[in-house]
DNA sequence: GTCTATAAAGGGATAGAC
DNA sequence: GTCTATCCCTTTATAGAC
């Protein structure tokens, strides 16, 4: 025990607790009785409860969007001048979250809970985190799919990122749900799944198409 | 003020509390306070604070259920021996949740709550208000999508659900995403957008022919 | 940095009068 | 059915000793 690693076992306590429990959920007391820290070491290294929350959200968010910008960049620069594949660009969004220990688990229930939890909470998610990294998935979508408009991209990338929550969103849900059948722990197995159902409804035609296939879809971009 | 409208008061004031604040955050002082009742009313009608929130969610999700059994009993009868159409199913399945009170935002996310707060919870709501629809979809969505095998459709149905919830997840949330592109309160939007994608993911070729396109889908059907 | 002790508030549940 | 009053427990946060 080196000093203050006090800290760290505070952030690794609290990602279990506010994992399973939630934010209004989880007590102090019980995360700091975890992390064999002292009720008050949260005040002194964090603050207040709210803003342990986000450091370790911050802290299951870094290392998985550096690796999505790396693959991002990787892909980018081999493909040149060429969008991307969409199945491409949906393992660089989903596969780094899935891989993350324990299947993402953690990292995606936390997620979910600071969206639906205080929108205050969520606020300060989606400005720190997200910031970076969205855009650039958003932009490479919008290449790889000229056919959506900016509006139907929007939705989609919605729809799809509430997909990959739901195989986190309660522990057993999924295995649940499908009776046994889905294997959530079968992080490869549910990527490939993942993959090629979104990539299926990404690629679905855009409204434009629906209403009248003929209209150029300059028009239907620019909505 | 009938006698014992009470009742319904609590009902009313614990769904909002619930939905924006969860079963942790929520509390039952302000429940009551809101619904213009006694502390102690909620003890005497219900019983405890979780059993309140199980009446809350049943009373959220009966009459959806039960226009989805309608109308899931009506195209049955209209195709006769044919499968229905995965988009009409999924009509079916998600017009009822988008189209209740305020586009369905307190059911799901509601609904999506009981699935990430205590697992205890979670299942009393799949043991009660899903037990008879979800069943019918899934055999029906099974008839629809003939080249899927069971584990298959078992993920692409919580996909599905996943998307679904996604748009309530948070009241703003869609809203912040897209910048203001897309707009959760415009229902038929919205539904539109989630069948045309939802129902190209189910359409996706499964591993079968994903892996070998040649092997007979009977095998995979199995799995 | 870490601790004890405590403040100040809020939680759910319930006994018993009406 | 509804109310008051209260029990008993827990919460977050902080002051101040070490």
């Amino acid at each position: 025990m080196t000093p203050a690693d006090t800290r760290e076992r505070l952030l690794a306590a609290a990602e279990r607790h506010f994992s399973q429990y939630g934010f209004a959920g989880a007590s102090l007391r019980q995360v700091t009785a975890d992390a064999r820290a002292n009720l008050a070491a949260v005040s002194y290294h964090f603050g207040s409860k709210e803003d342990l929350f986000v450091a370790v959200v911050e802290r299951l968010m870094a290392p998985i969007n550096r690796e999505r910008l790396g693959l991002l960049d990787q892909a980018e620069s081999r493909a040149g001048a060429a969008p991307l594949e969409v199945e491409a660009l949906l393992e660089i969004l989903i596969g780094p979250v899935l891989r993350a220990r324990k299947g993402g688990g953690r990292t995606l229930r936390l997620f979910a809970r600071s969206q639906i939890e205080d929108p205050a909470l969520c606020k300060r998610i989606v400005e720190g985190p997200l910031k970076v990294i969205k855009p650039r998935i958003e932009a490479a979508l919008a290449r790889a799919l000229p056919h959506l408009g900016r509006q139907e991209l929007a939705y989609r990338l919605h729809f799809t990122m509430g997909a990959v929550k739901s195989v986190a969103g309660d522990q057993h849900a999924l295995r649940a749900f499908s009776r046994g059948l889905c294997d959530p722990d079968d992080v490869e197995g549910t990527l490939r799944q993942l993959v090629a159902f979104l990539a299926a409804g990404m690629r679905a035609p855009g409204a434009a198409a629906r209403r009248s296939p003929r209209r150029s879809a300059a028009k239907e971009r620019s909505r």
